[in-house]
DNA sequence: GATGAATGAGGTTTCATTCAT
DNA sequence: AATGAATGAAACCTCATTCAT
């Protein structure tokens, strides 16, 4: 009876965090880190601004914490797409279907990803930007171990080293999402991943 | 004689703006526009804070002119670099090599870039990003007309629509750049364009 | 008891909002709109300067507030004042005697107002002014009321249009206090309102 | 020859002063001294901003050069009416026809002066509205004389002292005249004095 | 534990004034 | 004498954070 309440409270704190990181993504993704309050925040998940800091440390620390619970939940995704199928090639047909799905069903968080990732991450002073990028990385260590067994299965031509293909592929493939999601009339989305596989499967120069 | 008057005071004026412009690169490139003060930009670039909002209207202004600026820039020696040779595969090589360049030599703004053109730009109230994202969009018709052209010449096999290509080809060179220049020793740069290249080059799959 | 506890917070907020408006009172009667800093204002009011922006939006705001809230109160002492006795004679003289009190215990307002009324009123831009002037306006139509009535009533002749006898009856009540306030020693407060009234009362020309 | 020149000069440098004064009227009169910077007073003069620093000290002595030179003119025009004609009651009627067509001729002007005379005068640290004040009860003794001789005349009953009758006669002026200004459908101006003047010629109580 | 009123550092911007040309 | 580029003090206002209730 003792250790149940404990765990109620602990039940009643993980949902109230839940809430509040769900508002600050909406707000950060819509607007930007600068440019929401804390107040907004407490607001839109309709807690008192004293409660928002019994929970986070401090706006840093709440944004921190949203991206890096966001990565986890997109990086479990992408690891589980790859490791679900034997043959290699499916493995990288399913990074593709997974990688855009969660594209499709996310795109404000992708946004702040990529500002946070690609491009200079500035909201944060103790770079959050570094740690993503080494998950980044290990990930696309992983990656590259695909194509490295697949050369080693003779499935694959080693063309490059794979670590090299695992950066290429992966850069594609973010590239083809991001200009479907922006203008989605003009570049459909391809439901076949190898639409864009192809064009590393193929080669390109005319022998 | 009385017309060199206005030439030295326009040169002087303009040399002031450079150095603004300079500062602030700096700073937000460092640190992000919304970590960054006027009153910093001012110090850094050894004016007072009232001639600042003589030559920019707010802040606002001056980070839209520092980025259009630094875009024109980057832009005409892209355009240069594949303007000049005659030949498809020399123009996607000479692409290639001077983006590197250009990565190299201004670091700092290309992330400041990165972040306003790949990931979300919530500086700037009225939609710089956008604009960004258009001219880039037009470069990349620019790169898809190589490859287009070197379809017809049959140097090119088409493995995909030019626009296609040259969306991959963009996306791999800025993936290796980062790559190199976040980690030098670990992703020496290469001189030889063709290590990027070839993974395009080359069929991926064995035959 | 549990709906006395945010009766005391209004309570509280309200003395709050009296010191504010009483601090910027005495500010801005002493030295004008454009010569208190809301900083000031804080200080004097013994409160921060986010305080301050708790209770109104803006500069503007507050003295708005100011303004109107004294001359509700200066209003309603004059509606009383004309109220209150049958006889119109009796009336006006009330009105003579309540608006000289007013302007003894409330000089500072006075002068603001008489800037905001009279005067061009250049501190806001929402056209405080022409608020003030239309409820004067009413005001003198009550007052006309008066007239009218001691008209019908025979009490007193017609020798011009009700609504201009209040004007000028107004203004010459005006122009007395601020002569007897500017120079107390040399123009005596009179406590007989009809040294006043008698100006209008007894015929100027002989016969 | 000699003594021609400083004269052009100073011909020349008196009209400057006129045309930055006209400039500044124009401004403060439709904005207020705040809103009206000295950058703005020089662009709509033609001159340079250093210009109007070699005429005038700084913007509060513009100001006062400006109100003082004003009055001078509306005064003088004052004066003048109250002198021309012989007999009294025409002096009064002379009074309120020129002082009514100097309010319809400069009502910007009007406005600023009695923001400084009957209302505070915040603008100016150093009593601007002193000086007026002092020259303004001037003007009313030189009114009051007129009523002393009308008495000694017998044309005028003496039913107060002539100071309180110039002060009521110059109030009710000037409420008809704002009245008429501020509605001129509603209260049309009138072209003959005596509209005025009965209230106070004619006896109001009924006997 | 939750609340939200209060805080005040620090941001952007204006503008009266100076002074080298 | 006239210019206007440069200055920087000081204004308004926001918002992350605290702490008494």
């Amino acid at each position: 009876m003792k250790n149940e309440k404990p765990s109620r409270r602990q039940r009643e704190k993980l949902r109230q965090r839940q809430e509040m990181l769900a508002a600050a993504l909406d707000l950060f993704a819509e607007k930007g880190y600068h440019n929401v309050s804390m107040h907004e925040i407490a607001e839109k998940a309709e807690f008192a601004i004293g409660t928002l800091y019994t929970v986070f440390q401090n706006k840093e620390d709440l944004y921190k914490a949203l991206v890096l619970e966001e990565c986890d939940s997109f990086e479990a995704a992408l690891v589980q797409a790859i490791e679900t199928p034997e043959d290699e090639i499916e493995k990288l047909r399913n990074y593709v279907r997974v990688k855009g799905d969660r594209f499709r069903s996310n795109l404000p968080f992708i946004r702040l990803f990529l500002a946070e990732s690609k491009g200079a991450s500035f909201n944060i002073r103790a770079g959050l930007d570094e740690a993503l990028r080494k998950r980044y990385y290990a990930f696309l260590e992983r990656l590259a171990l695909i194509f490295e067994n697949g050369i080693k299965n003779r499935r694959i031509r080693k063309i490059a080293p794979p670590y090299h293909l695992a950066v290429a592929l992966d850069s594609v493939v973010d590239a083809f999402l991001l200009l479907w999601l922006e203008a989605p009339e003009r570049h459909p989305y391809p439901e076949d991943p190898d639409a864009i596989l192809d064009i590393f499967f193929k080669g390109l120069l005319d022998r």
